[in-house]
Formats: C-alpha cells, structure tokens, sequence
DNA sequence: CTTCACCGTCAAGGATGCGTTAAACCTTCT
DNA sequence: AGAAGGTTTAACGCATCCTTGACGGTGAAG
C-alpha cells in the first residue's frame, strides 16, 4: 500500500521496524546513513520517512534540510535524545513528527497513520476507462467520445457499484440492496429496466453489450 | 496571522497559553468544554485548534470525531496521560499530534508550526476564469467582462466551495453543511434559491447554464 | 412442440425535484 | 423611526426521474 522509508544506523531497530511495518501492510525500503537515504527517496520516492536523529555521517536536522529542497513527504523523527532544543530543531527544519525512543509501536503506526491521512488527503482520482467509455469516480462522470453523458442518480449508482467491481460477479440482490435498499431484494425488474437505460447510454451496440454483461439468474459483471 | 482555538477546562493553562500564543503572533480563542469548542470551530474555523482530553462535558476522541465530520482543521491533542491506547485512540480518531503534560512550551510551538506548514501548503488555484467570468479566490472577487461583480456573503460562500472544486460534483449535503452549517442538510430550498441568484448574476443565459451545472437529484458542479 | 423462467424493451402514470418569483423577516445604518 | 440590503420562507409551473405493468424474444426443460 503505501511505501515507507526507515532511516537508522542501528540494524535491530531496523530489522525489527521492517518486520512490523510490513506485517502491517506497508511497503518497507531502509537506509543506514543520511546519503543513502536522500539517494533512495529521491530514486524511489516514498509516502513517509522514518528519520532516526543519530546517523553516522550526517546531522539528522541536516537531512530534513536537504530532502525538504525537493520533497514535500511526511518525516516522521526517532531520537534517543528527549531535549526541547532538539524537537525544535527537527521539526523547525521540517519534520512533522518527533517521538523519543523508546517508543511503543502502537503509538509510531497510529502517528504513522495519522502522516499519512492527511498526505494523501487528495483522494486519488479513480478513473476506469473502457473502449467505448470512460467513468470518473471522484468527480462523478461519464463521458462517452468525449462527450458527457448525462446519467440519473439511480443510473449513476448501479454503474458505480459495477465499475467498483471490475471484471467480478455483483449478483442482483447485492446491486438491489446497494442502489434501493435491502428491502428491495425481490424486485428485480428495476435491474433489467436501468441496466437496458444505461446500455443504451454507454454500449455502442445494445444488443450486443461488451461491458455491461448479463449472467443470466445469477446478477451482472462489468468489463473493462 | 493564524488562529488557534485552544480548548480546555483548566483556564489557568487556558489563560497561560493564550497569553504565551499571542506573544508569538496567533489570533487566540477558547473555550472550555467540548459542546463550546465545536460551536467555535463553526462559527470562526480556526488554523488549528489545540485540544485537552480530559474535558468536562465529552469525552475527547468524541470532540475529534465530531469535529472530522466536516473540517479538517489540524488537531493536536494535550493529555496528561501517557498510555499508548489513549495516544493510539486520539491519532486514529482524527488528531494529527499529541503531547503529554508537562511539555515544554517550545515543543509545543514547535509542533503547532510543524502543523500549520503542512495544512497552509496547498495553496490552490487562487484565480479561476471561465469564459463568461473569473474568481479571485484570494481577494474574493469576482468579475464579469470587466466588471466587479457585487456578491453576497451566502452567494461568495457557495460559489467558492463550487469553485474549489472544479469539475467535481459537490453534493447538496456538502453545499448545505459548508455554506449553512452541518444542521442545514435538508434545507435543499436555500440552494435553489441562491444557485438562482448566482445564475443570473455569472451566467449569460439563465436557462442554459454552461458552467454551474446541476445534477438532478445529487447536487451542483462548476465547470472551469 | 409446449411450457416455463428469465431477460430486454417500451410507454404511461405519478411522484419528485428544480427554477423562479415574491413577500415576510431580520439586521444594520442613517 | 425609516430605509436598505440580505436571508428565509412559501408557492407554483414545469421538467425530469422513478415506478409499474405489459409484451415479445430466447433458451432450457419436459
């Protein structure tokens, strides 16, 4: 999911950081100094940093420096030393975070997951496209040869329940449920009529849908 | 030049801070309790606000939630406990930091800077033209063929989220609860009245708008 | 071949939501 | 007190959308 970059000298803490952090569904890439971990973020940029203070060939407020010349990512500080004059520092030469070892591990994923909330703030624009049309998640459209398509809020949510399923089975009591309600689980004529409207809106050729497909008894897939 | 809301029930640490944040140039206000705090942040969103936990009416992760439901206004968290699962709870409810009392006051204004960088970074698109008008996101005009057009505080407010959002749709919840307040979700009638009103003050045809559209049934949508 | 189940299509009604206008209400300034 | 500008409320015509039912086609099972 999202790429991490663990920068310490100390190779326990490293192991053991990477350990955790991948178990917890991240992306793990390390470094032993401050050179190395200003080449790797800026071959491989990551989403956050994990800078411990005491490296061996840089002072660590120097790194911050230099990364913030040209990077904007999170910096989440380590240190050892609990002094004011060093949080300052750190986080005056652009750190976000600063937390004194030792640490629990609860507490660096939590503030590791609180970096990242609001980085990646902007969701990422989901956008799925087909041959014949394209369908904008984010900004709630559908074009079509490059002309918009104007869609009714029921026809706009069944598509978007299948479009978030791509390439899988969504059978008609789950589309019934998600667009109507899950009392509607029994009216399946609904689906038949807006899936025949929304056809005719997308399919270059509505007898023979390409992406809208039908299975039949069973509920409908979108391909893309 | 920032504002902070600093919200807790001791008003000798209350005071301390507000005397100590005006010396470093912040617009300080306060508040001692929860239901108050929330009430502030609506009426004058601050910067950042600074949050003890232990309040007298809500519980404090209860605040954060509350308060994420429509801003995202940096929080950083004062307690006077230290556990992980305090820290842990506070940060996935929606804080971006959390300090343990006592703490140095440099820390804190340390921490309170390292905050304001990153939420005042994005400074998006200050001016916005289409064809027929231009909004001047920064001096808050907006103008037509030359001419300043004169707006409404309400008319401003709802244009400006409209156009903070190019080619996105933005829901009528989302208009309401940003325009009126989170308790105006089903006021829908204010919307059409002053989409209205923009209309005929921005667009050259009324009856066919080409760039505040709406979207029958979901909400409005600018198009640049 | 008939029957049945299921799907796609169509059209008409009724319900909902939108745009528009105008008047009542509120605050502020003169 | 009166005037002016802004906000809230209410009402109406109109367009759009949802619902409903009927009809025909297709394929599998009897």
């Amino acid at each position: 999911m999202s790429a991490v970059l663990v920068v310490d000298d100390d190779p326990h803490l490293l192991r053991a950081l990477r350990i955790t952090l991948q178990a917890h569904g991240y992306e793990v890439s390390t470094a032993a100094d401050g050179r190395t971990a200003l080449l790797k973020a800026m071959q491989a940029p990551p989403s956050v940093v994990i800078l411990d203070l005491g490296l061996p060939d840089l002072d660590g407020t120097a790194v911050i420096r230099e990364l913030r010349g040209w990077s904007s990512v999170p910096v989440l500080v380590l240190s050892a030393r609990h002094g004011s004059d060093d949080k300052v520092q750190a986080l005056d030469a652009g750190a976000d975070d600063y937390i004194t070892k030792p640490f629990g591990l609860d507490e660096l994923l939590a503030r590791l997951r609180a970096l990242l909330r609001r980085s990646s703030e902007p969701e990422p624009e989901a956008v799925v496209s087909t041959e014949s049309f394209t369908v904008d998640l984010g900004k709630r459209r559908v074009s079509r040869e490059g002309q918009d398509v104007r869609l009714t809020p029921t026809e706009w949510k069944m598509l978007e329940v299948l479009v978030r399923n791509p390439e899988k089975l969504v059978t008609q009591q789950q589309l019934l449920s998600e667009v109507w309600g899950p009392a509607y689980a029994k009216e399946t004529n609904y689906l038949r009529v807006y899936m025949a409207q929304l056809r005719r809106k997308l399919e270059p050729d509505t007898a023979n849908p390409r992406h809208l497909l039908t299975e039949a008894g069973i509920g409908y897939r979108f391909m893309p």
